[in-house]
DNA sequence: GTCTATAAGTGGATAGAC
DNA sequence: GTCTATCCACTTATAGAC
C-alpha cells in the first residue's frame, strides 16, 4: 500500500503533483478552520486550479478528509518494543522522560501537528472520528500505563497504589496539555508543543515520581 | 438587568413565550451540532413558526447565540465566601470535597449541562468564547488554587511544593474530566456529569492528598 | 488534466400583507 | 407577531469542450 502523499510528509518538495498541493492545502485549511467551514472553491483558490478541477483527484471533499486521517493513521507509530521495556522499568525517572519524549514527538512534525488540532475539531461532527481519537488514543494508551505501572508495582519499584487510577493520574495531564495547546493556544505562540509540553511534563513526572517512589 | 429568558432556566414553564422557545431550542440544537450546523430553518421548524418570525425575537442567528452567553454568564456562581474558606484550609481533605463540589455542581442544571457543550463546540471558530473560557474557567481556577496552595503551604497544613505546579496537578484533572464528557462522550450516557465525576474527582483529590499531606 | 458553464440545493435575511 | 414570497450569496458536484 504506497501513499501518493508521503512525499507531502516532508513538506519541500518543490516539484509537488496537484493531487499533493490538494492534500496540504487542505491540510492547512482544514487545521485552522475545521472541515465545514473550509470550501472546494477556497482549496481550489489556493492551490491555483478551479474547483471543478479538484475532482480529477479527489471524487469528493470528504474523501480529501479521508485521505488525511489514512496518512495520518499510517503515521502513528508505536512505543518502544517490549524487552527495552523490561529494562527502563527498573527506574521510574528514566521510563517517564522516554514516555514523554514518544509523546511529545509523536505531535511534533508539522503535518502531524496539523492533523491533531483537526482531530481536535472534528471530535464534535465526525464520529468515526471521535471514536478513533477514544480508543487509540485515550483508551490504548490508559491501558498501556495501567500495565506499565502494576509491572513497576511487582518489581517493587514504585508504590502499591490502584494501577489505573495512577494511569490517569499520569495520562490526564498530558491530555490537557494536548487541549490547552491544540485547542486553546493554537497559532497564538510561535512555539512548538514539544518546548511548551516538555518542562511542563517534566514538572509533572517529578510530581507524580515524588509520590510513589520507595524513598 | 432582567433577563427575559431567566425562567427556561427551570425548563418547566408550560406557558413559554416565542421568545424563549427560539432561545431552548437553539440552546439544544447548538449544544448537539454547534452554531453553524443549526439553520435559523431547522430552528423554526422545531419551535413551530417560520423563519422570517424569528427575526422578531431576535436581529439574527449571531443574536441567540450572544443571548445563550449571556445567559450562562450570568449564571456563574464564584465559590464560598473568604472566611468560610480560611476554616477550610485547615483540614485540605474538607477542602478537596468542597471545591469538587463546586466544580461539578456548576456543570449539572440541564441547561448549563448544554451550554457548557456549546462552549466546548464553539472554542474553535469563537475568539470570544475561547477567550472567555481561557480566562474564566482556566486562568482564574488555575490561579484561585494556586492561592489556596500557597496558605495551605504558610499553615504547615501539607508539604512545600510549587504551588503553581500542584495548581495544576489539581485542577487539569478536572479539566479532563470535562474533556472526556462533553466532548468524547456526550449523550453517550444517560448518568449526569455529576456521576460521573464525583467518584473520580474523589480518586484524583485522594491520590494529591497522599503525595501532598503532612504525615 | 484543466477549463467554462451550470445544476440543484441550502444558507441568512428582508418586504410587506394580514 | 406571524405569515408568504423572495433575494442573493454560497455550497458540492457534474457535463462536456479543449
Amino acid at each position: 500500500m504506497t501513499n501518493k502523499n508521503s512525499s507531502s510528509k516532508t513538506g519541500n518538495n518543490p516539484e509537488k503533483t496537484t493531487k499533493e498541493k490538494i492534500f496540504d492545502v487542505s491540510l492547512d485549511l482544514f487545521s485552522q478552520k475545521g472541515f465545514d467551514a473550509v470550501s472546494v472553491r477556497e482549496i481550489a483558490r489556493e492551490v491555483g486550479i478551479r474547483e471543478s478541477s479538484i475532482y480529477n483527484h479527489y471524487k469528493s471533499k470528504e474523501a480529501i478528509l479521508d485521505a488525511i486521517m489514512e496518512y495520518f493513521m499510517s503515521e502513528l507509530q508505536s512505543g518502544p518494543p517490549e524487552e527495552e521495556m523490561d529494562k527502563l522499568m527498573e527506574t521510574p525517572e528514566l521510563f517517564f522522560e522516554v514516555g514523554a519524549r514518544d509523546f511529545i514527538e509523536g505531535m511534533n512534525t508539522p503535518n502531524t501537528q496539523k492533523i491533531w488540532r483537526l482531530i481536535s475539531i472534528e471530535l464534535y461532527h465526525n464520529e468515526k472520528i471521535r471514536e478513533f481519537f477514544k480508543k487509540e488514543l485515550l483508551e490504548a494508551p490508559i491501558n498501556g500505563w495501567e500495565k506499565i505501572f502494576t509491572k513497576m508495582m511487582e518489581k517493587k519499584v514504585i508504590k502499591e497504589v490502584d494501577p489505573k487510577v495512577l494511569a490517569y493520574e499520569y495520562f490526564s495531564f498530558a491530555l490537557y496539555l494536548y487541549f490547552e495547546y491544540f485547542v486553546l493556544n493554537y497559532n497564538e505562540s510561535m512555539q512548538t508543543f514539544m518546548e511548551v509540553a516538555w518542562d511542563r511534563m517534566a514538572d509533572h513526572a517529578e510530581f507524580i515520581l515524588d509520590s510513589i517512589k520507595i524513598h
